[in-house]
DNA sequence: TATTGTTATACTCTATAACTATA
DNA sequence: TATAGTTATAGAGTATAACAATA
């Protein structure tokens, strides 16, 4: 199977997650909650259909997620009822943020620590082009 | 986000594997079920827990994943009852892989055609030194 | 005793569908 | 009408725990 790119980018996401989620466990997060999280956290106003957008992620999923973390006092809506209004994070809520941004970049320090510089740049680069090349499409249906 | 390449691997995993699943879903298999019946088809006599070894997948999953495809016929134990038996895929089973592994590499093509192959190799390079740097350790616990 | 196989269960993440509300 | 949000449901993948069978 290491003949195929495909599976060895899932195996190691699979192995680059579980310790990820490990980590942010310990902070009472999962990877997809920190993701959301960090995502208000730097665009303050922000619509739960574009982090959906952004992230990858349905809008039918980002509406529990969200809730969970508004329930939590880590995010809040700028207007308290109605729909479409900003999402920003409270001050726990940003305080959380920045300690789970230490930890993913801890984790990205560990586990590449043994690829060359200007292989990681590679990388990133290649699954950024991956990435764009997606969202560029003729804007997958819900 | 995407600063962080470990968050990278995710969204990139998570997009590749979405593309595969939809094309092996057209021969009835999925992702996981491919990955054994190809590791099965090319070490004929494994046994059921070095697939969990090799693959990342824990005992207690591999089990009815490995019934399933033996319900299907597409792979048999070499004794019929017992346990420690080795794992061959049927004649059917074989021609099926055989067909996934075109579907793999097809989906590998399309997917980094726009990527240099110089690029290519320092990713494949990279994640498979980061999955070693996994099964070297200590062997996991169950 | 250590390894292997099995079953049951739960959680995370994602997908689809159907509905409501808003601009 | 198009976009945004919600709820319910289903499926895939993985994790843990407990148990039986085997070497």
């Amino acid at each position: 199977m290491e003949d195929h790119l495909g599976y060895q980018l899932r195996r190691a996401s699979n192995l680059v997650m579980a310790t990820l989620a490990d980590q942010l466990g310990e902070i009472g997060l999962t990877v997809v909650e920190t993701s959301i999280l960090i995502l208000i956290s730097r665009n303050a106003g922000i619509f739960q259909s574009e982090i959906g957008r952004v992230l990858g992620i349905k809008r039918a999923n980002v509406a529990p997620l969200v809730s969970a973390l508004e329930r939590r006092d880590l995010v809040s809506r700028t207007s308290p009822e109605g729909r479409a209004v900003g999402l920003t994070t409270t001050q726990a809520g940003y305080d959380l943020s920045v300690r789970a941004e230490m930890i993913m970049r801890e984790n990205d320090d560990r586990l590449f620590s043994a690829t060359p510089q200007g292989a990681c740049e590679a990388i990133r680069s290649a699954l950024d082009d991956l990435w764009r090349s997606r969202v560029e499409k003729p804007a997958r249906e819900d």
